[in-house]
DNA sequence: ATGAAAGCGCTAACAA
DNA sequence: TTGTTAGCGCTTTCAT
């Protein structure tokens, strides 16, 4: 920058002025400022900023696990709105490892970002307790508690499960499971709990052995539906906590030959866009990746400089998508395999 | 820092050489500044080492898009190995636009970082020179040329679509098709290059029109296999040029009613965990995220400190996955619509 | 074995 | 409207 500075004739105030528009230039000097700008291919270095104001124009995202197709596509709209404000991304994932967890939110403090977004929920409070003394903002989804210096977007998973079961229910099943995710994880209880609920509203008998355990992966699906499968009893129709889950339970359903939807009626959760390409087309209840994103960075952006006030609750509704995997339920004998 | 070197009676110069092993301190006073780095939960801030030093322990990925599984189950290992070094990973998508592009380079500058993986392989020449010209590591994927500062990943694709091939070959396939990535792309006329050379060798004629074009997405593959089965002749079996397109092919088959494998033999190529979880499962040709992440990271680690030399040229073999979506080719007549 | 000090690039407060 | 300057945190060289 000195030599940008020494090149134009002026000084590097100056040229930081013309930067950032911080303040009055002389149109003629700014035009030749910006010419030796380009010629010199000047790069500006942030780390400088960083250090003098501690903070770096980048908010950090803590997810469990890039190899969920969700967290990609949310990603993707997310930085699309930081741009806007030529603001940066961080991500870290945790794998669902405390240990990560708590090297993430190091390198979140040590990056000195404005803010954080914590999409892993299977936190423990007192992890992100350095963020709170360090006193940079906090947005979390689904934590559903709000305090100083922390909002919180909310997925309305009441009304996401609640068309699920209306849907089955209208199809005329009355024996609906539910895969959910690791027991232990705050968003786990959530869904199930909004499950049941969705159930109890719609008037059906919510049975505690049609509740399984997954891991919102692929596998957890696909093991959880193993042992369902070698039960006596079974529901007709399943709703799972994620995408990746139903996508799971589908392979093992299609590994024993049993008939989706006519034999086993499914709903995911998520609406990822691979959903739509598993056959049948997975029926699901999609959260707009947009949406959220554009919720999380308001919620983000509204902490930002003034960390003394309470964030903003917000909450991202769902929408049914109804494609392959639902019919109505056949004949109530105990399903076989086939294969 | 400074706060620390006073609570525990030194310079910070001691602390500095205590926090870096970078110089002779008493075992004693070590000990003691570690006790007060502990108390105080001392964070450093890496942007004053990245302003001295003008690297940042970090290196820079470039890709086309997190959305396609691959590239985020490659980014994890990737990072686990740059973890080891404590080195950091900064992300950058280009979504297949020049422009992005060009930002992206521009990021990497900005923020210093020690190398560039370039897995984009759209990018023209040019775009790259900055990073050359600051004298910045780069190593590409699939570009097959090195030069000084500049390594090169190659992923055997030759090898890759003879596996494929050969293996289609044996079941009785004669009829061949491809469905490859954008024209324009290079890795796109690499990977047809060696599905065309495989047949030669197979002693298979490659025909012109069995020849499609996809985008390495789902809707590439479905796109290109709805043109595919509007025509009068059609192959029995089909490579594609990733996993993605090949779902997306499966797609357009399921929705025509044409049974995989039976009537139409599919193979894919990068092997995503997905792939076992279609309906069949896709067979494909594998490429291993960790292999692949770690020549990427030895050629990245070749150059560090050191650009003055030719980069390496390293090679990264795949792995044929037989599942469940080829079989022997049926009778020779025209596909139907079934449905 | 330890300390003092310079300097990386940037920006805002202050001076002119 | 422009320039001067201090100082952010860190590491390394040189001196002690």
């Amino acid at each position: 920058m000195r030599t940008v500075a020494q090149r134009a004739g002026v000084s590097s105030a100056t040229v930081s002025r013309v930067l950032n528009g911080s303040g009055p230039v002389k149109e003629e000097t700014a035009k030749h400022v910006r010419r030796i700008l380009e010629e010199l291919n000047f790069i500006p270095n942030p780390s400088a900023t960083t250090l003098k104001y501690g903070r770096s124009n980048t908010y950090g995202v803590i997810i469990p696990d890039l190899t969920n197709p969700f967290f990609p596509e949310f990603l993707h709209r997310f930085e699309d709105l930081l741009v806007e404000n030529d603001f940066e991304l961080l991500i870290a994932t945790t794998q669902s490892s405390q240990a990560k967890f708590v090297r993430s939110i190091r390198r979140m403090l040590m990056r000195r970002v404005d803010g954080v977004l914590i999409m892993a929920s299977e936190i423990a409070t007192r992890a992100i307790e350095p963020l709170f003394d360090h006193r940079i903002p906090i947005v979390t989804i689904d934590r559903r508690h709000v305090q100083e210096g922390t909002g919180d977007v909310a997925i309305h998973f009441e009304d996401a499960y609640l068309q699920a079961v209306e849907h089955l229910s209208r199809l005329g099943h009355k024996q609906i499971g539910f895969i959910g995710g690791e027991r232990g994880i705050r968003t786990s209880r959530v869904r199930q709990r909004a499950f049941e609920r969705a159930m109890q509203i719609v008037g059906l008998e919510c049975q505690k052995e049609f509740l399984w355990e997954g891991n919102y992966r692929v596998s957890g699906g696909d093991e959880a539906m193993r042992v369902m499968l070698k039960a006596t009893r079974h529901p007709t129709a399943i709703v799972t906590a994620n995408d990746l889950t139903a996508i799971g339970a589908m392979r093992a359903l299609h590994a024993a030959g049993i008939n989706i939807p006519n034999e086993m009626s499914i709903v995911g959760f998520d609406g990822i866009e691979l959903g739509d390409a598993m056959h049948p087309p997975l029926t699901t209840v999609a959260v707009s990746p947009n949406e959220l994103a554009r919720a999380c960075v308001r919620a983000l952006d509204h902490l930002k400089g003034s960390i003394n006030k309470r964030g903003m609750r917000l909450s991202v509704g769902c929408s049914f998508v109804q494609r392959g995997t639902t019919a109505p339920p056949r004949s109530p004998k105990r399903l076989q395999y086939h294969k």
